[in-house]
DNA sequence: CTAGGGTTAG
């Protein structure tokens, strides 16, 4: 009488699990119970499955004791089931407690295993299991490959052993198969070896969309968002099924080519594909039409959608604070609030930077409730923007406070702290704390503390120490200048008074970035005391037709000098020139 | 058992 109708749950509960309905397959699970009825070896397969899609550690347990109570603990599909659910529920200890008791495995079993530590990213242990396979007599499937390799991609030192399963895979006659080859292109991305990647990606013959988003990726990471739109122009032709998560791709290349007009047809295509509405999509164009400048468009974009998600409103806010309108982001933020939607960790970040970009403490203070109510307190990348928005504030006691009581600290957190120190001009604390920082060997500093510890011996007028930083900077740390780490060492040596040295960096610079510097030199020069116009003199078509602001400098300092015959001819120049602006970009009318 | 993405602080 038993066996008729738990086959119909078993049925239900494997459709319900087809459709994507894992809540609905627990509760024809639990039905099934109250109906007096057991589970058997089916039953209990996709009922285990649908805990582990729903990453849900209780209900799993409790299944689990299901199993054990009517002994199917040898039956090894369940059993590999249960090894499953445990590694997506990031139980590592009970997946291998479970895998070790198993008293007979399978393939699958071994893969699920290999696979739970490659998700781990503990590669050393995922390959131990991968030859413990091999010597047991089990071949290894592609799916073996795959495992091995994306664990490979999140570790640092694994990428021989990544590329030694490619040979082995191949060895094995795997070559055709697209997933591993998919999944080493992702390998050669994430080890920023774009190059390797790029001839990977040209040699394949067949590719799919996973092919194309991951390499979109590569090419984004190298800056070239034009390669990304020709091949997204290939695709277009070549009638691979395009989804959501290529157009994503596309979007956030498009982001940070920051060219509206491109922008603007990216999403006519994404009307014209019916993507428009995805939430996934929804979120990456407010935050293109963001980046490129378009605040308006991205605002008339986000009321459009009609379901708004937590990345969609987050996107949105983050806009205004990019786009210098902190307040109204503000008001965003208690308008999504006011729906109900609770924000997540990002949303909190971008809302304290606006907080910080406004400098206002009473606007941060109703933002704490919601970093309590949502338990974001003990979390080190909102506590490293608290230290930002109270240095902004001008909070320093309680910045320092937040830092002090770090169990653990990145590169970020020393960075906001020494940083904060700089702002609040206090250089030498500023220093002392990034030579603390250099001690911790697993940290490394990056161009982005540079620049602030270049500023702080700025601030500070520590001409040596600065020299000496920008140079293990470049020499110890490999970290190539930028336009702001120049333009600070010519505002330390001018306004330390050292005319002749400053002139003599800026003559070593890189041309592209040179006429950039005039700039910082001349305001620097205003300043110090031994302002000599002849200095520049050499280079003076360089310095004026850089920008009318160092007609406006040259002026002022030679009025500051008496120079009243010179002070007249710069500021006729100015006149001569007219106040020529930026080119800046037109808005485009989108929808109507 | 198995490959790709979106909002983000210093």
């Amino acid at each position: 009488m038993q066996f008729a109708p738990r086959r119909k749950w078993n049925l239900l509960i494997k459709s319900s699990n087809k459709d994507g309905f894992f809540l609905e397959s627990l509760d024809l699970y639990s039905s099934l119970l109250k109906s007096g009825c057991h589970g058997d070896h089916l039953t209990f397969t996709f009922v285990v499955k649908a805990c582990a899609q729903l990453a849900s550690l209780w209900s799993g347990r409790k299944v689990q004791s299901h199993v054990i109570l009517l002994g199917f603990q040898s039956d090894v599909f369940v059993q590999t089931s249960l090894l499953d659910m445990y590694s997506k529920c990031s139980s590592l200890s009970e997946a291998r407690q479970l895998f070790d008791e198993m008293p007979s495995k399978s393939v699958v079993s071994w893969n699920s295993m290999i696979s739970a530590y490659a998700k781990e990213f503990q590669t050393q242990e995922s390959f131990r299991h991968f030859n413990e396979m091999r010597s047991c007599c089990f071949r290894p499937t592609s799916s073996t490959c795959v495992s091995l390799v994306s664990g490979c991609s999140g570790s640092t030192s694994a990428l021989q052993q990544g590329q030694s399963v490619h040979c082995f895979g191949t060895k094995l006659g795997f070559h055709s198969d697209l997933r591993l080859w998919n999944s080493i292109l992702t390998m050669y991305v994430r080890f920023n070896l774009i190059d390797d990647a790029i001839s990977l990606f040209d040699s394949m013959k067949e590719r799919s969309a996973i092919t194309y988003t991951t390499i979109f990726g590569g090419y984004a990471k190298l800056g070239d968002c034009l390669m990304v739109l020709n091949l997204f122009n290939q695709i277009r032709l070549k009638q691979i099924g395009l989804d959501a998560i290529v157009f994503v791709n596309l979007i956030s290349s498009c982001a940070l080519l920051g060219r509206l007009l491109i922008a603007s047809s990216v999403l006519s295509l994404l009307i014209r594909n019916g993507l428009d509405c995805e939430p996934n999509v929804a979120a990456a164009v407010v935050n293109m039409f963001a980046k490129c400048g378009d605040i308006f468009s991205a605002r008339k974009f986000f009321d459009s959608v009609t379901k708004k998600d937590v990345l969609l409103w987050t996107s949105m806010i983050g806009g205004y604070v990019h786009a210098d309108l902190s307040r109204t982001a503000l008001d965003l933020f208690e308008d999504m609030i006011s729906t109900d939607l609770p924000p997540n960790k990002i949303t909190i970040i971008t809302i304290l930077s606006a907080c910080a970009a406004i400098g206002s403490l009473s606007a941060a203070e109703q933002i704490f409730e919601h970093i309590d109510a949502y338990g974001f307190k003990s979390d080190l990348q909102t506590q490293t923007s608290l230290i930002h928005m109270y240095c902004k504030c001008g909070c320093l006691e309680r910045a320092e406070e937040i830092f002090n009581a770090l169990s653990h600290k990145d590169l970020a957190a020393w960075s906001s702290m020494i940083n904060c120190y700089a702002f609040n001009g206090k250089g030498e604390e500023s220093l002392a704390l990034f030579k603390e920082m250099l001690k911790d060997k697993s940290i490394k500093p990056d161009a982005v503390v540079f620049t602030d510890v270049l500023s702080a011996c700025n601030h500070y007028g520590l001409v040596e120490e600065g020299l000496k930083f920008f140079t293990s900077m470049q020499l110890q740390y490999g970290i190539e200048p930028s336009k702001e780490h120049y333009s600070c060492m010519v505002d330390l040596l001018s306004r330390a008074g050292y005319i002749d040295s400053s002139l003599e960096f800026i003559s070593r610079v890189p041309v592209q970035l040179r006429s950039q510097l005039w700039t910082p030199f001349l305001s620097a020069l205003r300043t110090s005391n031994g302002a000599q116009l002849e200095n520049i003199l050499p280079n003076r078509w360089e310095v004026e037709s850089e920008s009318t602001g160092n007609h406006v400098l040259l002026a002022g300092i030679s009025a500051s000098l008496g120079k009243w015959k010179d002070a007249r001819d710069f500021r006729m120049s100015i006149d001569k020139r007219g106040l020529r602006k930026e080119a800046g970009w037109s808005r485009t009318e989108l929808y109507s």
